[in-house]
DNA sequence: AGCTTGACGTAGA
DNA sequence: GTCTACGCCAAGC
């Protein structure tokens, strides 16, 4: 249980903290080899893009972040290089810096 | 309290 | 095909 001792209290439903593990848990289960985009993994946890992105900033080292890219599969500039770099290693198909999606999006079947 | 920043997305030029 | 503008939403100052 999270004991929240002093800022604004807990609002029912969805603390934020849930929401971050909910993104985290849905990345890890991206399978290798396969990538999805931040906005497809915010439509499955119910959240937007930018809340996806701030929970990989933020607790990404535990999970296979690489695996997430943006909508036209261009990676994002503070981990661009090593991004392409991890994906390519995985036998993701790069095409000048931005991933084939239609070859390994996820989710897609 | 408001303003700025950011691992984004979509639409329009 | 690329670049710009705007919307979103939460954190930081």
């Amino acid at each position: 249980m999270r004991a929240d001792h002093l800022t604004g209290s807990v609002r029912p439903g969805r603390d934020p903290g849930d929401v971050d593990e909910a993104v985290l848990d849905v990345v890890e289960s991206i399978p290798a080899g396969r990538v999805s985009t931040y906005g497809a993994v915010g439509r499955l946890v119910g959240v937007g893009p930018r809340r996806v992105a701030r929970a990989l900033s933020q607790g990404g080292a535990a999970v296979p972040w690489h695996r997430v890219v943006r909508a036209d599969g261009s990676a994002a500039e503070p981990v661009r290089a090593r991004q392409l770099a991890l994906l390519a290693a995985e036998g993701v198909p790069v095409r000048r810096q931005r991933v084939d999606l239609a070859a390994v999006l996820w989710p897609d079947d």
